[in-house]
DNA sequence: TGATATTGATCAGTATGCTGACTATCAGTA
DNA sequence: TACTGATAGTCAGCATACTGATCAATATCA
């Protein structure tokens, strides 16, 4: 029988588990509530203004049901405005607004003190080794998920 | 402003993505329903007989409050019984059934492809390193997470 | 012993993430 | 133009995960 630790799902679940958890206090601890996922988004359509959800999904890989909740919730907190298309009224175009960028900014050292965190254990060579053994993971499963990542069309 | 890719939480956040998803169509394509948590719970309950659920909690690293709808789950499905336990009135005793061990049994090639296929893009050297980094970060970030992994008491 | 603290389990509430279905709209084509 | 298929977004339902609270039972110690 194998054991937990053998199995990569298993480590990637709790590397996922930790990894949250610092960013949420670290986040926390400079005065935001902003989770993992929120962050992603707001600084995804910050660096793509007037994006639609549908092409914001495949650039950070997240599903378009769950991509509906996330904007909810920053559009509720006054970060991003949703507004329709007027080139396809299908579609809802998304932008960061002031106090959204203003949130951006004064929460990325929080976000990157997070990032330090969650590696504490490695020194900085295997943290790139570990960086880039996910990349190379990942981009070979890409498509084996129902949220793959995809390049803008731009 | 720094990439996704740059992102440790990011990498991890996607690589977990990719082996629930690879778990989940193996497991399906093997004829079974079961989800990588309800997999690794009944795994350790089959080798820890009449642990309690704080305990199984610790063991795989979940939060307690999670343990206990994973639990249900598992009992609905007939794979596992829960009872009072006759040390402690509070804690429940948790034994697999022998559905559960079938189960288990039948179950332990799809769960093993998974984990294969999850680190298709890596050689065998590099998916050992990733597993040795993986545990590394994991082992110094442990206490960071509100479920840590404990060992049995015995 | 009796007061206090701790522990095992559960619950309510919130936030991802998924499947599958549905509506509205758009695009391509016969 | 009418039909067909694809696409953008949403929704219902289910399963993790977490925070914080509560209840019952156990442990601890003055």
């Amino acid at each position: 029988m194998k054991d937990n630790n053998d199995m990569p799902g298993h480590l990637a679940r709790r590397f996922q588990q930790i990894a949250v958890a610092v960013f949420l206090a670290e986040v926390e601890d400079a005065g935001f509530d902003l989770t993992p996922v929120q962050y992603a988004a707001l600084a995804t359509i910050k660096a793509n203004p007037g994006l639609d959800q549908v092409t914001l999904a495949g650039l950070i890989a997240y599903d378009r049901t769950t991509i509906t909740g996330v904007i909810d919730r920053l559009v509720q907190k006054g970060l991003i405005e949703r507004r329709p298309s007027s080139r396809d009224r299908r579609a809802r175009e998304l932008e960061i607004t002031d106090e959204g960028r203003r949130t951006l900014r004064k929460i990325t050292p929080a976000v990157e003190s997070a990032q330090r965190i969650m590696l504490r254990g490695l020194s900085a060579k295997e943290g790139e080794e570990l960086m880039r053994l996910l990349r190379k993971a990942i981009a070979a499963g890409n498509e084996l998920s129902r949220a793959p990542l995809r390049d803008a069309q731009v």
